[in-house]
DNA sequence: CAGCTTACTGAACGACCGTTAAATTACAAT
DNA sequence: ATTGTAATTTAACGGTCGTTCAGTAAGCTG
């Protein structure tokens, strides 16, 4: 009811910063880019919407710098699986496990990346989908590996990694943090699905030389 | 530049009704159901915006209707499969075929379902999301019969099914029809993930009863 | 041709939006 | 205490949106 304290608190640039994109990254996740408000937005980092241009462009600067960050780590993350494992299978695997960790730590920032990345203008956009490029890159150059290793079947590695990628960040849509089961069994469950098919056992079952 | 003709040659509202609704997929296709706007979609529509309520109630309507016409073609395809299939296995395939050939069909359709049906509000929802949800059993049901007669491990087929389906929905995302693969190739690919998962040989080497 | 219903138009309303300019306050340094 | 500046507010502009309503043209019926 009340509208709060009458002037907010002074904060240090780089706070307020935060804070701002916490709170963007709630509304964008919540009502989707295009019915998130910037009254709404600053409504949550408790203060004004004219506020908000001392620190940030315009609205479509949120949205970047979310994505930007997201992309980033995102990727990052991924690689550092590449680069610890052994081999492309145990890579295949750690970026699995990553991959679905990933979606159950910042499901809201997936949910912005996949459904409102299409609302950035310009080159921006170019830099972000330059990042995805990347984590594609990361799946398609293991299953190379694999492949040219005579490991698994010739079936084209973008494909199959699109489609990877597409079953795990389908998790965003329906995981649920008090579901019946938790993000480490989805993760067995869709792992073994992926590497084993819906025939096959899964980990257990792959014929393969780096077996555990 | 020329704002068209004075006046709309005058239609049988069951025409007008579907050229309106042709009009608002791809407008909802193309921009996303809140930046869509009626005088858009009138105007492709060939008519004034004032002419769309005439029609129909409002905006949300209009995709109310889109969503549980296709929510319902789709399901009625999935069903069918389930129906004509000998065995819970022939089954699946069918229906990892035919979800690939709507969405290839219906890449708009499904894009809209995805994306914006969140935007629906109300009891309306309910009905497209029970829908929504049949599509899951069907395959859930399949995958049941098939754990139940030990054809494959005991994976959640819940978990198992919306995995699948996020897969095959990932599609309209990357899918072009101008793309060096067609749908059919690509759903061989998918279709070998799912049944056989990457390091299997997919549809050649499930050792399955009914193998054709 | 007259009249009635049906499909559509023209014009506007009110609400909300992103954004900006100028005023104002909080705070650190002096 | 005073000043200077950095952070925030107040107030508003221009624009777009979904929607409404009174009017108008089209086309069938007699």
């Amino acid at each position: 009811m009340a509208t709060q304290a009458r002037i907010a608190t002074r904060l240090p640039p780089a706070e307020r910063r935060d804070e701002i994109l916490g709170a963007a990254r709630e509304v964008f996740a919540e009502r989707g880019y295009q019915k998130a408000s910037m009254r709404e937005i600053a409504r949550r980092a408790g203060i004004t919407p004219a506020a908000l241009y001392y620190h940030f462009e315009n609205k479509e600067d949120l949205l970047i710098i979310i994505l930007e960050q997201f992309s980033n780590d995102f990727y990052q993350s991924l690689l550092s699986c590449v680069t610890r494992a052994q081999g492309p299978e145990a890579a295949l695997r750690s970026m699995l496990r990553t991959h679905i960790d990933v979606i159950g730590e910042r499901r809201k920032d997936i949910k912005i990346l996949v459904e409102d990345k299409a609302h950035i203008e310009g080159q921006k956009l170019g830099s972000i989908m330059r990042k995805e490029r990347d984590i594609l890159n990361l799946y398609t150059s293991c299953l190379d590996e694999l492949l040219s290793s005579g490991r698994i079947p010739g079936r084209s590695p973008t494909v199959v990694s699109l489609g990877i990628i597409g079953m795990m960040n389908s998790l965003y849509h329906w995981y649920r943090e008090d579901g019946p089961l938790g993000l480490e069994e989805l993760g067995d469950v869709l792992l073994g699905v992926i590497t084993g098919g819906v025939f096959g056992a899964g980990d257990v079952a792959i014929p393969a030389v780096t077996a555990d």
